[in-house]
DNA sequence: AATTAGCCCTGATTGC
DNA sequence: TGCAATCAGGGCTAAT
């Protein structure tokens, strides 16, 4: 399930392979994946010159040689590889023809098993920004990030805590499994609301998940199900470092008491119910 | 504006 | 064996 570092390693890699590529003989395979642009996607990227690809959060896009960039989202499932030749797996939802001058043309393709990902044409806001992000909050790793802002905003909202970090409109990047990691690094329930915590402990807080998602960028992502590869088709293998997610039932890292799996949002939640007291009204 | 519920989707797994 | 229910869950939309 791509997180921001699973993105990252995705945008890294697809950068290093296709900048200064031109887009053509575009395929789309499946309607839900070009969500809006169903019909003339492939029109419009036919003789685009991909540029560079950015990252805010999950999302990611491509900026062109055009007024408009293609605004991709992974989703729950979704992967990008770049073969020699076409791979015909099933789940090939969008395609193109990578070409550069003096090189043997290569297949860019975007795989997605559930649909919940997808690519788009978007426009740009005011600030040069693509609308389908320019709600979305900076994540972590975005220089401008302010740390301290973050943290006082945090600390009036009357939601839980967990919900906060996983809301991509007060911070972005983060998913269930980093979430539920970082809260366990921290010792805090997910459950307790955001209005209930120190100025401290919500710095601490965004420090930490900024801390376990560069240990996953290094690592390369993070891949549960072999849903994810990266770019080059290698899976992740940070999930060996989880220490939370997905143990149910194995002894907590740090104490030996058993991981508890539980619902939150309608999802699972992993927490240690030792190190991470239920919260309750003081 | 803040918050919440419902929906989208398919392959692996579990239950009867 | 076969069919149905369950699960994985981020983000979008509508409703409050």
């Amino acid at each position: 399930m791509p997180e921001l570092p699973e993105v990252e390693v995705v945008r890294s890699g697809l950068a290093s392979m296709v900048v200064g590529t031109t887009i053509r003989k575009v395929g789309v395979h499946h309607e839900r994946a070009t969500r809006r642009n169903v019909g003339d996607l492939a029109v419009q990227l036919d003789g685009a010159v991909i540029e560079s690809v950015c990252r805010r959060g999950k999302y990611m896009w491509l900026e062109l040689d055009r007024p408009f960039v293609l605004m991709v989202h992974l989703g729950m499932s979704g992967q990008i590889r770049i073969n020699d030749s076409p791979s015909g797996h099933p789940h090939v939802r969008v395609d193109w023809t990578v070409t550069r001058a003096g090189e043997p043309p290569r297949y860019f393709e975007f795989l997605d098993q559930r649909t919940f990902g997808g690519m788009q044409i978007c426009d740009r806001d005011q600030d040069g920004l693509p609308v389908a992000v320019s709600r979305i909050a900076r994540d972590p790793f975005d220089p401008l990030f302010d740390v301290d802002a973050f943290a006082e905003m945090l600390t009036k909202r009357s939601i839980e805590v967990k919900k906060g970090l996983l809301d991509q409109h007060l911070i972005s990047g983060i998913g269930n499994i980093y979430a539920d990691e970082c809260l366990w690094r921290v010792g805090l329930d997910g459950r307790t609301p955001c209005n209930h915590l120190d100025r401290s402990t919500a710095v601490e807080i965004v420090t930490t998940v900024t801390g376990v998602m560069s240990e996953a960028l290094v690592a390369g992502g993070t891949s549960f199900d072999a849903l994810y590869v990266n770019v080059n088709g290698e899976s992740g293998y940070f999930s060996r470092s989880l220490a939370v997610y997905g143990r149910e039932g194995h002894p907590c890292d740090r104490c030996g008491d058993p991981i508890i799996r539980s619902k939150f949002m309608n999802r699972s939640s992993f927490h240690c119910s030792t190190c991470q007291p239920p919260w309750s009204l003081p």
